[in-house]
DNA sequence: TGTACATCAGTGAACGCGCGTTCACTGATGTAC
DNA sequence: TGTACATCAGTGAACGCGCGTTCACTGATGTAC
């Protein structure tokens, strides 16, 4: 029943995959999502086109996985720039993980747009794909909940009585990612993300042009302010 | 020299002009940019697909001018809604330019995702465009500076001295739109503006799913925190 | 250890499609004298 | 006021292209007995 000594079948199947999206990825961060079709990806494989039905069932499938793979290395790139500073520095960690972001978008334009651009019409995506966007947000939000947890914590200004989130936000679901912070600062906990993200995309899809002369100071900046807004020591 | 009576030749390329225009939002509208042709606007208009070259020399051409008229659409309307607060209520205004975005952009989609997603790949926007696309942040200076003048301003919270903006920001350029703001405060404002698209991006492109339950109220509370964030009275 | 059969990666041709753009044309409208 | 000419919107055919997907095939690799 369990595949005995794996067959090479199952490695070279394997392999193939890898190369196809490795290819595809490729011709991503060249020309953008929008002119990425099997056809070219099979030119440049070698083989014919059809052959590349034996892998994927359809564009679409194609595309599924290269989100999900780009998710996936996003995530793991903050991920490994976040661990590598001392738990208790938590404005370090959210500085490590914000830069990684950036440095990991603006070095795959094309990718970070296929992620945080336009959708592809029509597109939903599956759960293991938003598993895998969820990576970024988990661990921003695990800075916020351990500086909770490890620092003294002087609340956030609320002149008025703090506001009731639950009839908008989804409160067990965001819970566990940040179990120490409490719902009324979840609202700043998406609008730092929220906050990350735009000033990437803005950064990206050229709405800053005329503003801002140095993307990276000025981000350096917004990574600070975002870093006390959200209420990090 | 000058056209006389205005000969009905120029109106009706004016019309027809509009006319086409009209049809291609409306077929972007439906199913999004990625999917428009020359083709289906002419065959949607009744007439041979060559005859729209009579008024876009290209493709490109009508997806410039869709865009510019995109931009002074929403600028426009932002305008008016904040137009109708007294001018001293400057909070008031914040809010009702921001509702005003958002509700552009929740009741045109692809248009705003045409204007604020994934850039045209190898489209280059001519300075017309620029300058409609300036209106909607033009809105918010107006709106940052009016409350400088009209309210004392308590300064906003600058634990270490304020930073020297001139390294990474355009000063010359942001102080005609906020010209009461110091440009210490521009980093603030556009964050503001920032996360006020980067929200609603979010929302239209699906980040939100799962941690946000009801946008509308989401959005008015992330609109509070931003006016505060900004140092709106 | 050897043979018979099943699996499956890759081939090559084809289907049907829609696209952007060019070009020579015709006929109606506008302009100059 | 009338005629000759220029302008120009719209036609219809064509060029050349690339796309996603299907299908019957062949030949090599893996599996069962």
């Amino acid at each position: 029943m369990t595949p005995k000594s794996t067959g090479s079948r199952a490695e070279l199947r394997a392999n193939q995959t890898a190369a196809i999206k490795v290819v595809a990825r490729r011709l991503i961060a060249d020309q953008g999502v929008a002119d990425l079709s099997l056809r070219e990806v099979s030119r440049e494989m070698g083989m014919v086109s059809s052959a590349l039905y034996r892998y994927f069932a359809t564009r679409d499938e194609l595309l599924t996985a290269l989100i999900f793979d780009a998710y996936s290395e996003l995530g793991a790139v903050v991920e490994k720039a976040e661990s590598k500073i001392a738990r208790g520095d938590t404005r370090a960690r959210w500085r490590a993980a914000c830069a990684a972001v950036r440095k990991w978008a603006t070095s795959h334009p094309h990718e970070y747009a296929l992620l945080y651009g336009t959708p592809v019409p029509g597109y939903l995506a599956p759960n293991v794909t938003i598993a895998a966007a969820t990576r970024v947000p988990g661990v921003l939000g695990r800075i916020l909940s351990d500086d909770v947890e490890l620092h003294p914590r002087r609340r956030l200004v609320d002149k008025k009585a703090a506001v009731d989130v639950r009839p908008f936000l989804q409160v067990d679901a965001l819970t566990p990612s940040m179990p120490n912070v409490a719902p009324e600062h979840f609202v700043r906990a998406l609008m730092a993300w929220t906050n990350l993200f735009g000033t990437v995309s803005f950064e990206l899809f050229g709405h800053y042009v005329g503003s801002v002369t140095s993307y990276r100071q000025f981000f350096d900046r917004v990574v600070e302010e975002l870093a006390d807004f959200a209420g990090l020591a």
